[in-house]
DNA sequence: TTGTAAGCGTTATCAT
DNA sequence: ATGATAACGCTTACAA
């Protein structure tokens, strides 16, 4: 039903050749011939089908965002569908098309990569929060498809974007030292994420540098969900914190409601600081102190700099990109003060 | 690198046929040769590439999901992120991939729907939540790419699945009667937009059938953002309402920190319900007596919609799928009473 | 049951 | 500057 070159090649009185050198604006082609070639097109509605054209480039000018099983049930947080925003906008900027994988469960995630990676769809993949331990990383990397991490990931050949929470943490911890606070308890996200460890890791940096110790009954691992931040606040009570650092906002809101069940206030009683400052942060009563990252442009750096890889001759070969974002503290109300840092 | 169909044959000892049918499933190959043939798969790692198929069968496994401009900014709330989730794993289980295309701004999406609409690319296309006077749909339906609408669409042959919007909107609202208000104002979604049409007529149709009358200084239109609920808040003050429907969460939000702002106290002051039962309707202080509606479901049939459409033959002459699902009403606190209705 | 061969709509190489 | 012609990797009559 559309027109294929080769009818437009008809109707121009050219060859195919010549067609196609039109539409890929090669050099070589006469104006004149360019012109009546184009005049065709227009009238004849000529799009070209890119499946042919992939089939002979190797390019499909797609690339995949996987968003693992472990984290597709927050998915709804607005993480995620920020990164989303970022991606599409981007991929909508260099003309590349966004194939997304959503798995809810780890049979699926693995049977449909090994299907997806290997089918030549796929021009580069985007991974977002994996495991660190998942085989999805190793997996797309032994495909050959070029990959970029949302995340950081160990992998000496894996490219990243990441946002600086080592920083935002050490940033939302000092806070609470500063307002005076010693019994810092801290809501871990899942460890077994690099978000997670480098939280984690930045709340221990602030405590060290102030002189506190860490200690072991102030720490409990969550998993970014709010049960999870419930849960995890109710078993941090025995050891009365004063303030409190959840790795996430949710879990925060999660903290909260479990503080609230047992009649402490925020922040007179216990102060709070979350991280993401997602919109519900500033919503919520008492409205969060947080740590703001850059999430949607962390999805569009991801995809920048997966173009980028593909378009650069020989990219195996170059050191990995490794892509920090800087965070930002947002005072508001859940410390109980209105100190700017 | 990949081996290809060619080698398969080759190291099997038998022809490409041979190989395709096996792969394909076909009958009429001996057990015997089957087995040989799939062993020489399993070993070599073999993968079809799925272009070439494409290019043969004019079929690529691929649904398309668009996300117009004009709802992207407010993609971050939950009611796309969830119907995406529904979406891909629906796309999941019958071994379809989703090309995820969210625009900011409308020349993209004019140029980039053309363009991919007729490349070829996609097998079928879901359209969420366009204007009612946008191109988006006619352009699609005159692309012949067989196309099922999130959100619904006066066009006879546009197939859509969408919530019980009127009925929802007539429950929130006749919860408020009940409850014993008269004066009970709304804050409109986009009229532009089939959902902001079908809550307010519910409304109306609410308040009608209670020999209420219907007032315009008691209906003001919002874009369904937070802001957006807070002006309109602001505007219906001055006909001081005892209640007020807002026609999604976010703008109920919104009214509710306008109210705030003078003063006013939900519920005692104002009882206020809203709509979707987004995860902050239950995080809000007071939590927020809403409608729920079905999101990840809207997702999940769209895609099994389209995908019967695409498989049934003769696809264009059955008259339009029109999918309605239910909706139900979420008592909280925003209403100052626990009334199950 | 299996193989041969044509063809899907492009791009790319090589003549002309 | 332009045109034949051979791929690209697969499916699918049609033949054997």
């Amino acid at each position: 039903m559309p027109p294929t070159l080769e009818e437009v090649a008809r109707l121009a009185g050219v060859s195919r050749s010549t067609v196609s050198r039109v539409v890929n604006d090669h050099p070589n082609v006469r104006e004149g011939t360019k012109e009546r070639v184009w005049e065709v097109i227009r009238k004849s509605g000529y799009q070209p089908n890119v499946v042919a054209r992939s089939l002979v480039t190797n390019r499909t000018q797609i690339v995949g965002m996987v968003i693992p099983e472990v984290v597709t049930k927050i998915f709804a947080e607005p993480f995620f569908p920020l990164v989303l925003r970022g991606a599409t906008e981007a991929c909508n900027n260099h003309h590349y098309q966004l194939l997304l994988s959503l798995f809810t469960n780890p049979e699926d995630q693995e049977e449909i990569c090994q299907r997806v990676l290997r089918s030549g769809y796929l021009d580069g993949v985007i991974v977002a929060s994996s495991l660190l331990d998942d085989s999805l990383i190793p997996d797309v990397l032994r495909s050959g498809i070029p990959l970029v991490s949302i995340g950081r990931h160990p992998g000496q050949q894996v490219h990243y974007v990441d946002s600086d929470n080592i920083g935002g943490a050490w940033m939302a911890v000092e806070h609470l030292v500063r307002l005076g606070h010693h019994r810092i308890a801290t809501i871990a996200g899942r460890l077994g994420m690099s978000v997670g460890q480098d939280r984690l890791e930045g709340y221990r940096q602030a405590l060290l540098a102030h002189g506190i110790p860490v200690k072991d009954e102030l720490i409990v691992e969550g998993d970014f969900t709010e049960r999870s931040g419930m849960i995890a606040m109710q078993r941090l009570l025995p050891a009365s914190p004063t303030a409190v650092f959840a790795t996430n906002d949710v879990m925060a809101i999660g903290a909260l409601k479990a503080l609230r069940a047992v009649g402490l206030k925020v922040p007179q009683d216990v102060a709070l600081v979350g991280f993401d400052d997602t919109p519900i942060a500033s919503v919520v009563e008492p409205a969060l102190t947080t740590v703001r990252q850059p999430i949607e442009r962390m999805g569009s750096m991801a995809v920048e700099l997966l173009l980028d890889i593909l378009t650069s001759p020989s990219h195996d070969l170059a050191p990995a990109h490794r892509i920090i974002l800087p965070t930002e503290l947002v005072v508001r109300e859940s410390c109980g003060s209105d100190l700017q840092v």
